[in-house]
DNA sequence: GTCTATACACCGATAGAC
DNA sequence: GTCTATCGGTGTATAGAC
């Protein structure tokens, strides 16, 4: 076969795990697995990692940290807190729906890191969290509002919404049920804020 | 060794799973850690069980079915919405503190009867919702309220978050920051209902 | 019915030819 | 560097003695 550079070996095999991962779930991911899926023989696992723990170490954290969770829309202007959060959890949905793997892959890895000991789903989920502080502090900036409650208890809230909302729809996919939650859900966080514009409440 | 009844065998074995999956997970849980936990031999285990597969399938539907998840208080009488909501929130924090390695075998049974294609974690699901739904109701008519959002959606809205606290607790295991976002959804959840008193609002 | 011993598939990892 | 072939270990499941 070609030769190809370690680095280039590495990311493809950290590709082909995660593509396995979501197909068939993470106890099926062999190493086996992970090449066949990769086109490579078995043995170029082990010359790109020590191990499939090494592999799997990495694409926690390359993976997982690229998940940039998307929790506000494009557009921002003239929207109300009460929409704002509504569209960036809609799209959030939106993102499952297209490919439910990547999301069912994301939990798997969590708990496997949960179950390893490896500190690395713990700074994964302070970087969610830092990211939907932004967002909400961003939110409100946008809608003259101010939260009622400490930013960081908001986004804790909100990063455990998202994660409940995934398993929610994982087993139902319940479309029609998961935008009403939605939309309460967004009702009842914009109520931990409060308006400065006399046009609202 | 004595001779046991079989259905009593079985219902040691599920026991002994489900505490060894609590304890090291379910990828470890394999017969033989199933059988030395319960002290048997291998050999009894497959004389209980046609295979382990069968065995995790009746242990998701009894398990997570004798799983209860209380929302309310015991006492009702004299509090608010927010108040019920809180309490019954913090004791289901209390309960996963208690004994986090069940809630975090909960959560891969469920994953792993979503990638076996059971059909069991939807019933499982719509029984919690359902419970939940109860618990709602109960919430409103005591403290005479009444939801603006269709119930089973706010119910809905309820079971996703107990599952992603689980979640975030099981990660950072903070307490403090917990509490307080359980008090922040509480007052969230809350603002969906309005009151027929004339004390409140 | 309960055990020990074992079959057989698959796992992660490696040796050694090329 | 990349491959095929194989090692040692563990998994589920079973055969057969008692």
């Amino acid at each position: 076969m070609a030769r190809i550079p370690v680095e280039e070996r590495r990311e493809a095999l950290i590709d082909a795990a995660f593509r396995v991962i979501g197909e068939q779930g993470l106890s099926r991911a062999s190493t086996r697995a992970i090449v066949a899926e990769a086109g490579m023989s078995l043995a170029s696992f082990h010359y790109a990692f020590e191990s499939r723990d090494q592999l799997l170490e990495l694409l926690i954290t390359e993976v997982l940290a690229s998940e940039q969770r998307a929790i506000l829309p494009a557009d921002l202007k003239g929207k109300s807190l009460t929409e704002l959060l509504t569209e960036g959890l809609q799209g959030y949905l939106d993102h499952l729906r297209a490919d439910p793997g990547r999301e069912q892959a994301m939990l798997e890895l969590t708990q496997y890191a949960l179950r390893s000991a490896l500190p690395l789903a713990e700074g994964q989920y302070a970087q969610y969290t830092r990211f939907a502080l932004e967002s909400l502090e961003l939110a409100a900036r946008q809608t003259d509002s101010e939260w009622t409650v400490p930013t960081p208890v908001v986004a804790r809230l909100l990063v455990a919404l998202t994660d409940g909302f995934t398993i929610s729809w994982l087993i139902d996919r319940d479309d029609a049920h998961a935008r009403a939650s939605v939309e309460a859900a967004a009702t009842a966080i914009a109520s931990l804020a409060t308006s400065k514009r006399r046009s609202q409440q």
